[in-house]
DNA sequence: TCTATTATTTGTCATATGACAAATAATCAG
DNA sequence: CTGATTATTTGTCATATGACAAATAATAGA
């Protein structure tokens, strides 16, 4: 679990000894390309943590998928709003390829954040980092025309020509048809 | 400071001695209408917690003025992204009307995080509510027409008939013409 | 109260993007 | 390798919303 252990470490700015307490507290799971992590309906009770792979998060609406967000290694993430409200998820988590995830239950979590002070620092790191990025998110739906959300996108995530791209477009906020159109003019 | 006081004893959970440890490090200001808590350009170093009256968060495209936020009593905020990579802001903070706010320095608020537990939680959830409704918005952007992202504003926000269309449309993304027929119609 | 300023509504027309469908292209399972 | 499935591109047309401007309406300062 190299690349998790590093990031815990940059995360929260501990040494080795603080780490490994957080690193023995958390259970792997592996997936299968297209096996769910989590899925709408259930409630979110626990915090997952990639060391490999790329997990997608949508809901549905209608007959249509929304990814809300694509996951990489060394990445954290939970729904957190079942999470905190303990009400139903409308969040499926899909892994995009072959991954390994490390999960902590949110019981185990809670304590560990009242023991881990280098715990603590992580879990308010990540939402802080979230809560940025999703801001920019927002300033672009706001402001921006289709195309420069999609140059957004292609800068700053590597993923975004990996993936089908009907995972990506409704990321982005359009159809697949328009993203494939932008793409063409790009080149 | 009542409002300010139940909302920080609300978040913390904790009693009225640890509540008062952190109201005494808050600085009240007193804001008339349209005066600037801060300017883009600026450094956000401050957390603010709003006692009275509305402040409102926008940034500047082009010649446009794009509304990210309006805050109203017992909301805790700062621009989190300059407040924590120590850039300078592109976000203006003005009053919507006369205001009453407190505020730490980001200096203190470190210093107070690492005393005292109650802060620090309140800090945390104060992020984990601002992530799950910034969620809320980005999932409407991509999955919701204009009328639609107007109702869920509506139903939510009781400033929305309040201050002036033009601070408005553009929190919702779209025209200052198009909310005025979206609200038509529902006449 | 009156006038000037600012905000809102409404009209007309333009345009970015969506909807739907068909044609290619790529991928995968046997 | 090959056919079947899935993904992408492309065409045509529809539509929600934007752009701009003018007409009202509301608000605020003297």
């Amino acid at each position: 679990m190299e690349v998790l252990k590093n990031e815990i470490r940059r995360l929260s700015g501990s040494n080795d000894a603080a780490v490994d307490e957080i690193l023995k507290e958390l259970t792997p799971k592996n997936l299968k390309k297209g096996a769910f992590l989590q899925r709408a309906g259930t409630i979110s009770q626990r915090y997952y943590f990639i060391e490999k792979g790329a997990v997608r998060l949508f809901y549905e609406k209608g007959m249509e998928e929304f990814t809300v967000w694509i996951g990489t290694p060394g990445q954290i993430f939970t729904d957190l709003e079942s999470y905190l409200s303990g009400q139903l998820s409308r969040i499926n988590m899909e892994a995009l390829e072959a991954s390994q995830v490390y999960t902590i239950t949110k019981d185990k979590s809670d304590k560990l954040a009242t023991q881990s002070n280098a715990y603590n620092t992580i879990l308010r790191r990540t939402v802080e980092i979230a809560f940025v990025n999703l801001s920019k998110n927002v300033i672009s739906f706001q402001s921006d025309q289709a195309s420069e959300r999609y140059e957004r996108v292609a800068n700053e995530k590597d993923w975004l020509s990996k993936y089908p791209l009907k995972y990506i477009s409704s990321f982005i906020g359009i159809t697949q048809s328009s993203l494939s159109r932008i793409r063409a003019k790009k080149d």
